[in-house]
RNA sequence: GAGGGUGUAGCUCAGUGGGAGAGCACUACGUUGACAUCGUAGGGGUCCCGAGUUCAAAUCUCGGCAUCCUCACCA
């Protein structure tokens, strides 16, 4: 063989793109054939991200879960398909296309429906290639052909499906409700929708004058201008001062108007003064007190957010906000404003724009969730669905136990266009899966469409089997569905998650996902949230330029173990850089030696009991793995991985091979060349899933492989590599290598004074005849010039620095540089620390409590440590003695 | 107001009913035929506090304290 020269250091930009391009043209990111298309598959569908938005380190990390699981199953053997896409994100979309409007003067209104959905859709395409290629950056191995965007074809269809199924099932109506209204978005929001947040505000008390001019009633509000809206001032039933008041009429200040008062038990007696105005058009709570005494609704608020005609005429058209302090001013000036204190409330935001919600009287459409709700419960309560970590189970059933149906429309024109169609000749409202060219009941063409779109959660609930050609049956939707598990944050549980869910078992009868992985949150050092506002976020693909796409995906998955947040900065990703670095320098050493090899045949390897130890370690990493993978702890995948190719396979095992592989026998020098590109080609297997690009790199480079590693099988572990025995062996030697390396550190012998060292074994048993034929190896990791295994303990050990070990002790002949006080105080401190071990074990095993209940393994584990901590003290006791001679 | 998470080395965090762990940082030594993005060794912890269960608790239970989060909100 050739030796192949690597690059003295690892530059994953050197093959990075490269090797994505090779994977993607060669289709090797699709589903394999197979013939029974009802077999064991697995399948992925990727949490759309926003078409128009830009990849975060969310994203990152849980495309980078997901890449790891597909990764490792398509290795498996199994038919595997992610299916990746983005969604139409219906508000953040249209702002995008507005606000580059805005800029050149016009609104979307002079463009026209027609017109702005054209140029929203250019919009889209050029953001969809940005999110795509970063996609591809971060390495994910998602399927390019089964690509989907919310507002496809196929996919609108299947949303029209759903309203129109949903409606003839009575699921879906229409009504005049109070809903959240964002004045900024100009459209309604669902519940979840709106973020609440404390916002300093105040709490004015207002004089409101009775009509017959006994007096006045002071009421406590904090948006004095929506009392252009009351209609009552409600007070509890039970309250006793004001008994006597109900059912008078109070003039409201500045508009004259008359209201009464009623009583209604939602009023606190304790809060305020005890009185609460009645605005239904603008409070929930007085919504639902209006509904339940039949009262008037006035809405003072235009759909921008500003105040209407049924306010006077001098804070038309101001803007809410404005307009309070306005009233304020002018009820203080007329003397209605008795006070006026800070007052600290929870306010609700929007999501998209964090513009103050408004309660705003309108027609919407609404989801009937109740139902649906419930069979989504029933199937987690059956186990259908398993969450990952199960702490989120709570927040799913919980919000599913108090849901409340939805609103759906959305006053916007990117999105779904509500199918329902009404008829300005009849008045016949028509809900159609085909658009109708005239109505369905009077045959009219004067027929005009609803104009509000849906929801985008109304298309991606749909996304796990909508992506899969439903409401077809298609041989991907027969094949991949149900999917095998939902990799996503806690942040959408609501959103998305459970509607998911609920939406599944509507429309196919089962759920889309049996296990749900929520990932934890990516926060800064400081262990806030990355955002947008706080600038403290990190680009992944400056992560990717500056380390690597295996660097950032190996280090996210070591930190992401379950139920834990992940606080990163730039600097964490080192981490996994430099783990790919060491990996990197390993296979170069192991490839600049292949020169003038010959490769040996793997059925003809003769291991000794250094190779059968690392295929022992081999073969628990990859059971490890395994492991990892099912119970999806990636943290646990990632730490195999890591000890195993670098305590393992580089400090032990490619040490003791060096000699070796310098050995002037050929033979042996093939042979060891063989047995440790067996061992790459296998490491490189077992951590594709982890570090893919380097992985396929390197495999394709070793002369001992064929084809691609990332659709070649996984290592699985195997009885035949289960090689304990050897293992012990091994460790055993360790300690004996540890203990004197230790010595050497402690007496500061430099690492060139080579030195000389008597083993002396307690008992001749295959430990001692290992030890004994690996002189050779003890010499190179000690550098000694003499190592005699002592077996019959005749060896002079006089002048020598005993160390003490379990089963052994070792004798350091180093004349030179001995701080004896130091090294007999160390080993007082050994038995010091020993005896009270000791006495930990002796007191548990003269407890009869102790013996009679403990289990027989740890009885058995307190007699060899009591053997162990015996067997310390005494050697301890003689090596002082022995230094003292010196 | 309701619920939940977390609290282990200076930092970031694993872990476990039976002898306290990793990485980073730190200290010492080292450029020995891959790797200084390295090697060898070392220091460093009442496993938040208190009680209970148990032969045995850092681990399980309860109660505190601290911290973070989610949901619901009273004008």
């Amino acid at each position: 063989m050739k030796a192949v020269e690597l690059k003295k250091a690892y530059d994953p930009k050197d093959f990075e793109d490269r090797i994505y391009a090779e994977w993607k043209n060669n289709g090797m990111f699709s589903p394999m054939a197979e013939d029974n298309e009802d077999g064991e598959h697995f399948s992925i569908v990727m949490p759309p991200p926003n078409v128009t938005g830009i990849l975060h380190m969310g994203h990152a990390l849980n495309n980078s879960l997901q890449d790891i699981l597909i990764r490792y199953y398509r290795m498996k053997g199994l038919p595997t398909l992610w299916v990746p896409g983005t969604d139409h994100a219906g508000i953040a979309t249209q702002h995008i296309v507005e606000k580059q409007l805005q800029e050149e003067g016009i609104r979307r209104q002079d463009l026209g429906r027609e017109k702005f959905l054209e140029r929203t859709w250019q919009v889209k395409e050029k953001h969809h290639d940005i999110i795509a290629h970063q996609l591809e950056k971060i390495g994910t191995s998602c399927d390019w052909e089964h690509e989907r965007f919310t507002m496809d074809e196929g996919l609108s269809k299947a949303v029209r499906e759903c309203f129109v199924t949903l409606y003839e099932k009575n699921l879906i109506y229409k009504g005049e409700y109070l809903v959240n209204y964002c004045p900024h978005c100009g459209t309604a929001l669902a519940d979840d929708e709106v973020d609440h947040s404390e916002e300093a505000g105040k709490l004015y008390d207002i004089l409101y004058p009775f009509s017959d001019g006994s007096g006045n009633i002071t009421i406590a509000t904090t948006r004095p201008e929506t009392m252009f809206g009351d209609i009552a001032v409600a007070v509890n039933p039970e309250d006793e001062r004001y008994k006597d008041l109900v059912g008078k009429w109070v003039n409201l200040p500045l508009t004259g108007r008359k209201i009464q008062i009623i009583t209604d038990s939602f009023v606190s007696l304790e809060f305020g003064t005890g009185m609460v105005k009645i605005t239904p058009a603008h409070d929930p709570n007085d919504w639902e007190c209006g509904k339940r005494h039949n009262l008037e609704i006035i809405n003072i608020l235009n759909s921008d957010g500003t105040l209407n005609d049924n306010c006077p005429e001098k804070y038309r058209n101001v803007p809410a906000y404005d307009a309070r302090a306005m009233v304020a001013a002018d009820l203080k000036e007329q003397g209605y404003l008795v006070k006026e204190v800070d007052y600290n409330h929870e306010v609700g935001h929007c999501y998209r724009c964090n513009t103050i919600v408004e309660p705003y009287l309108s027609e919407q459409w609404f989801v009937s969730m109740k139902s649906m709700a419930d069979k989504a419960l029933e199937a987690w309560q059956a186990g259908d669905v398993k969450f990952y970590p199960k702490k989120w189970e709570n927040t799913y059933s919980h919000w599913l136990t108090s849901i409340k149906d939805w609103c759906i429309s959305r006053q916007l024109w990117w999105g779904h266009r509500i199918p329902v169609w009404y008829c300005d000749a009849c008045g016949e409202m028509i809900v159609a899966r085909e658009d109708p060219s005239e109505c369905s009941k009077c045959g009219s063409k004067n027929i005009r469409q609803e104009t509000d779109v849906l929801d985008t959660w109304f298309s991606s609930w749909l996304w796990p089997f909508s992506t899969l050609g439903w409401p077809e049956k298609t041989v991907d939707f027969t094949r991949f569905f149900p999917t095998s598990t939902l990799v996503t944050g806690y942040d959408i549980i609501f959103f998305w998650v459970a509607r998911m869910i609920m939406a599944s078992l509507e429309f196919v009868g089962e759920v889309p996902f049996k296990d749900i992985y929520i990932t934890g949150l990516v926060r800064d050092k400081t262990g806030r949230k990355m955002s947008k506002s706080l600038g403290n976020g990190i680009d992944p693909i400056e992560v990717v330029n500056e380390y690597g796409s295996d660097a950032m995906k190996f280090t996210l998955s070591y930190m992401a173990t379950q139920g834990q947040d992940i606080m990163i900065d730039m600097d964490s990703f080192k981490f996994g850089s430099r783990f790919a670095n060491k990996i990197w320098n390993a296979t170069r050493f192991l490839l600049m030696n292949m020169e003038d090899r010959n490769l040996v045949d793997k059925k003809d390897f003769k291991l000794n009991v250094f190779d059968k130890w690392i295929y022992f370690r081999l073969n628990e990493a990859a059971r490890k793995v395994e492991e990892s993978m099912k119970s999806y702890r990636f943290n646990d995948g990632a730490s195999a991985i890591y000890d195993f190719f670098w305590n393992d396979f580089c400090d032990w095992y490619v040490e003791a091979s060096k000699p070796k592989m310098y050995s002037d026998d050929e033979t042996v020098k093939d042979q060891t060349i063989s047995i440790l590109l067996d061992l790459l080609a296998e490491s490189m297997r077992l951590m594709h899933p982890y570090i893919s690009f380097m992985s396929e790199e390197i495999y394709s480079k070793l002369p001992n492989t064929e084809g691609n590693v990332i659709n070649t099988s996984y290592p699985e572990w195997s009885e035949e590599r289960n090689f304990a025995a050897e293992n012990d062996l091994v460790l055993n030697l360790q300690e004996v290598i540890r203990g004197i390396r230790a010595l050497r550190g402690e007496l500061q012998i430099s690492p060139e004074k080579r030195i000389k060292c008597i083993i002396r074994v307690d008992i001749s048993d295959s430990k001692s005849d290992f030890l004994n034929n690996q002189t050779d190896l003890l010499k190179i990791f000690l550098n000694a010039n003499e190592i005699i295994i002592d077996i019959d303990k005749s060896s002079d050990i006089s002048g020598a620095v005993p160390v003490a070990g379990s089963g052994f002790e070792s004798f350091v002949f180093v004349k030179d540089a001995i701080d004896v006080e130091k090294e007999i105080a160390k080993l007082e401190n050994e038995i010091i620390k020993s005896e009270k071990n000791l006495n930990g074990t002796n007191k548990k095993l003269s407890n009869e409590k102790f013996m009679n209940n403990a289990k027989q393994e740890a009885i058995d584990k307190e007699l060899s440590k009591k053997a162990e901590f015996e067997e310390v003290i005494a050697k301890s006791n003689k090596h002082i003695a022995l230094l003292k001679t010196l």
